[in-house]
DNA sequence: CCTTACTGCTTCGAATTCGCGGCGCCCGAG
DNA sequence: CTCGGGCGCCGCGAATTCGAAGCAGTAAGG
């Protein structure tokens, strides 16, 4: 593509501003849509979306955390707000004692189906409005390429993977 | 593309979920690089780019949030920190008495000169490595005609731009 | 069984973020 | 000139975030 050198040309300037800035963009509005239609947080639904999707309605934190670009501490504290309004449980795993089990409530799954149509709407109102299907295909192709990739980067310093380096 | 009332497909879904993935893992990476080379989190460095790009190395407050996705009060936070550390000046606008112009200092335009290196070659590293320029040259287009879109789309309740909402 | 190293999660303190309300300044009407 | 309305920025309090440190459970070695 270009030296390893070598700065940016203004393509990729673009793009990378670009980039950032429709997801900030696209991520305050859904963020906004879903404080006031279910006063979640876009953690908050991201965790529960998950857990919706999953097998038993039920994952461990460290999975949960895999999937959420977020801190642990922050994850903890996202769950013990869910669990307080009872959206989602806690539970120790069977298997292993010190993990924890999430599972979803009747009350989370009902939360979440209610918020999702006006998500979906807001997220195809803003981002899926302006493509057309072979933009959608491209982005998708190129998105897929580059999160890969930066999942199999190592982590230089520090992902949100955090947290290992303990002297005594 | 699809109904207004239908949910989103499956490719739409995922390049959803890829977009934010991406964007959110991309900024972690960077902010950290930044924080560790001359101790800027993100949102600072936006703001002194953009300052070092505008014409005259100054602009209005108001302005910067336009171009920063932030909120009107983080945004005089990191004002504040960025005018204690020397790298930008507030000072009144002559025409607009209350509106502040905000310049970059000579310590800031060269700081901004020093991350910038390491800057770009995190991008590059983490987001074009995987890349083709087909894919950027995809990727450039897509997210241009995106960002048109939303900016064009009226802010429904409150965009960054909020605030504008009292009563008396 | 006992020790050592590692993993999973939570607690703690400090820093950052946002929304709301307040203050001063510009513009138009009388 | 004076008044009323609107805009631009700042200060405050509450909520959220992160990294570091701490506690418990698990696996491996002797």
């Amino acid at each position: 593509m270009s030296d390893p050198t070598a700065g940016l040309n203004t393509e990729q300037l673009g793009a990378y501003f670009a980039l950032m800035e429709v997801s900030s963009l696209l991520q305050y509005a859904v963020e906004e849509h879903l404080r006031a239609d279910g006063d979640l947080s876009w953690v908050q639904f991201q965790i529960l979306a998950r857990l919706v999707d999953a097998p038993e309605g039920r994952l461990r934190m460290t999975d949960l955390a895999d999937g959420v670009v977020y801190s642990r501490s922050g994850l903890t504290y996202q769950a013990g707000l869910l669990d307080k309004r009872g959206l989602i449980t806690r539970s120790p795993s069977p298997d292993d004692e010190r993990s924890v089990m999430v599972t979803v409530t009747d009350a989370g799954r009902e939360l979440v189906a209610r918020v999702l149509p006006g998500h979906v709407a807001q997220v195809r109102g803003l981002l899926f409005e302006a493509m057309s299907d072979e933009d959608l295909a491209a982005l998708g192709g190129v998105l897929a390429r580059v999160r890969a990739h930066m999942r199999a980067t190592p982590p230089r310093s520090a992902k949100p993977r955090a947290g290992r380096n303990r002297a005594g």
